[in-house]
DNA sequence: CATAAACATTTTAGGCTTGAACTATCTCGG
DNA sequence: CCGAGATAGTTCAAGCCTAAAATGTTTATG
């Protein structure tokens, strides 16, 4: 097992790779892809004959939800992980329906503070009770016992912001 | 590790939940989701810059140059698990760039197969050894050890095709 | 043979996503 | 005060993606 982690640090830090490990990753890669999309696919589906929503509609409002006091655009995006734009008109079509309100931030006139409605929370509620029981659904087959190894390691993939590679 | 393992039977055949193994699913989910967005991220960023191409295009061609004789199109769009119609736009666009030839089905008028151009076999392999190596280095922190156990676990998530819930 | 059902693909409408250009506002050094 | 950046947000063009409708073709059944 150390020996696994020397050669893999040696990997990291030279170019050389170790074909087999390469494969691994590449397998263990296309796997998650998978079974992201599995999951992401199944989630949009019941989104949508269920509350006629998006997962991205889902995403704004989850993220709202969690920050009370609202979120700034931009905080938003950052928050999402999504390009500045994208935002701007998933909130516009929220807002349409209601569910969110943009405010005007004191002191700064570029800015705006978006927040849910009474209507945008309680419909976030409903969805995510009934999000939770999709996931529980959709991830009942893996093994709770290796569940915060897992997590480890996607952490590690997670967490890597710099680039390293030419 | 088998109690676990009765719990988790029960689970998924009554309707009851364990709140607790609930939210682990839903921290595990949420992490995953992040990890795959991080690396999907890092990758489109990659072949923007280095081949002025896309992730979707990058897709259909490996899926191309897997099956050497080509696939209809609705093989295509099987394997890549997307919309029959996404995969004429992604097609099209490829063929225009001289990366594809569409070539029509003998016996069958309805149906066309696609095939990857000599262009489109050698801009493919510059870009899976590139493919690799970033790869390689964006997966680069997982111990490889505990690799099997997670292709394991995504695998069960990534087959669960039929819905159970309500 | 007619014709209904199944099938392969494209088209369409609507939403998501990005990077880049643009507008408006703020901040800060001079 | 004033002008050069920095910052917040929107707009834009292009591509991705889906579900549903439309088009053309094949197959099976009476």
């Amino acid at each position: 097992m150390s020996d696994t982690g020397a050669v893999q640090s040696a990997e990291t830090e030279g170019g050389v790779r170790d074909p087999a490990a390469s494969k691994a990753r590449l397998r263990l890669w296309l796997k998650l892809l998978k079974a992201t999309k599995h999951v992401e696919a199944e989630l949009r589906e019941n989104l949508r004959v269920t509350f006629d929503t998006t997962l991205p509609r889902f995403d704004v409002m989850a993220a709202l939800y969690r920050a009370e006091p609202g979120l700034k655009m931009s905080e938003l995006s950052s928050v999402l992980r999504v390009s500045n734009g994208n935002v701007t008109g998933i909130v516009d079509r929220l807002v349409d329906d209601g569910m969110l309100v943009r405010i005007p931030v004191d002191n700064d006139r570029r800015a705006t503070t978006v927040r849910l409605t009474k209507a945008g929370r309680e419909q976030f509620q409903a969805m995510a009770k009934r999000h939770e029981d999709w996931i529980d659904c959709l991830l009942g087959e893996v093994d709770l016992s290796e569940t915060q190894d897992m997590l480890d390691q996607l952490e590690r993939i997670a967490v890597k912001s710099t680039k390293k590679e030419s």
